[in-house]
DNA sequence: CCTACCGATCGGTAGG
DNA sequence: CCTACCGATCGGTAGG
């Protein structure tokens, strides 16, 4: 029971934090949105600090799970539906999970006393995913199936648009969102392949 | 004297609500940036919350004059040059201006009761930008230049990759980022552009 | 433009 | 897990 609320602290403050940011996220609001009050809350973190590293960590190990089980299922595939397929993934968790909220909003405006935290874990993140871009490439480069784009700029514009996609989502609407999407995924493609459909 | 004050207030709150936020902003450290006392606040405005929005009515005349001047400029040159002086003005006002951050953060993490007020300016300088872009998709169409990329594809595409950039500048090295700028425009243009070089 | 002050709220602690 | 409390800071006001 204790540990099913530190849970629920972490749940609560995972949105908080996301939808209000960490100093306009008071430790009154967690407590309550748990069913608790706020001294409580010192059973189980030691400051309002700890539960932000806390959520942080949760955070990230998440998205690397996600990322990596992705990476197994890509062996099979061809370096075309493999992009996709990341693509896909990168959109759906920003648009359906708790976590995106919090990450974009950290990894834009981290609060000052976390910014070297929260830069290491943003460049570990782009890493897995940098990574996961250069098996990519390489499976394609010996298909033959891009222009004259090398792998540097390949990652980079493939980061780049989703960048643009995770800030777009936030202030679209559903529908002109997803045509966005397609839109941009449409000129992406025609950019790095050699033939225009599949 | 006094409408210097004024002046000084609202740069230095331009400033603090772009580095720290709305909330995270205290009367005190606006007063004291400009060297009075918060209680002296009130002789040129309400309340926070004027001051607020007469940053952001500020803010958004300058970006809209900036872009009107462009507009201007472009009557002369070709469709593809006029493309590139949008993308590099965007660019240099993004790296170099005070108001940059603050339409970052506000675009982003609207304080909510300016929510409103915010998504109106950003649609109305959206709709700036989208109609330059339209025109020269239109001097564009007439002189064969694009690729199989219609005027909504071209203008969505365009966006999310300065929305990408907006995102990248913030947490990449001066160096790492123009790297990827490069390369981002690289693969834009070879997705819409007929011919390769120039 | 200032000093002095208001009630509200913050993160955190004492003590049980 | 709670009630009761701490000092600090917030936006804003009174009065000159």
């Amino acid at each position: 029971m204790k540990q099913n609320n530190k849970y629920k602290i972490k749940q609560a403050a995972l949105c908080l934090f996301g939808l209000k940011g960490y100093e306009d996220t008071s430790l009154h609001e967690i407590a309550s949105s748990v069913g608790i009050k706020k001294p409580s809350l010192y059973n189980h973190f030691e400051s309002k600090e700890e539960i932000f590293t806390s959520v942080l960590d949760d955070l990230l190990v998440t998205e690397e799970t996600a990322y990596k089980q992705l990476k197994e299922t890509m062996k099979a595939g061809f370096p075309k539906d493999n992009l996709r397929k990341l693509f896909d993934l990168y959109c759906q968790r920003l648009m359906t999970t708790e976590e995106a909220l919090l990450w974009k909003r950290v990894t834009f405006f981290p609060p000052p006393q976390f910014k070297r935290l929260i830069e290491e874990k943003f460049f570990q993140f782009e890493q897995s995913i940098t990574s996961i871009l250069f098996d990519i490439y390489e499976d394609g480069s010996k298909l033959n199936i891009f222009r004259e784009v090398d792998k540097i700029e390949f990652s980079a514009s493939f980061l780049c648009l989703v960048d643009g996609i995770f800030l777009e989502h936030h202030y679209y609407r559903e529908d002109i969102f997803q045509k966005r999407k397609n839109s941009v995924w449409k000129v992406y493609t025609l950019g790095i392949f050699r033939d225009k459909g599949e």
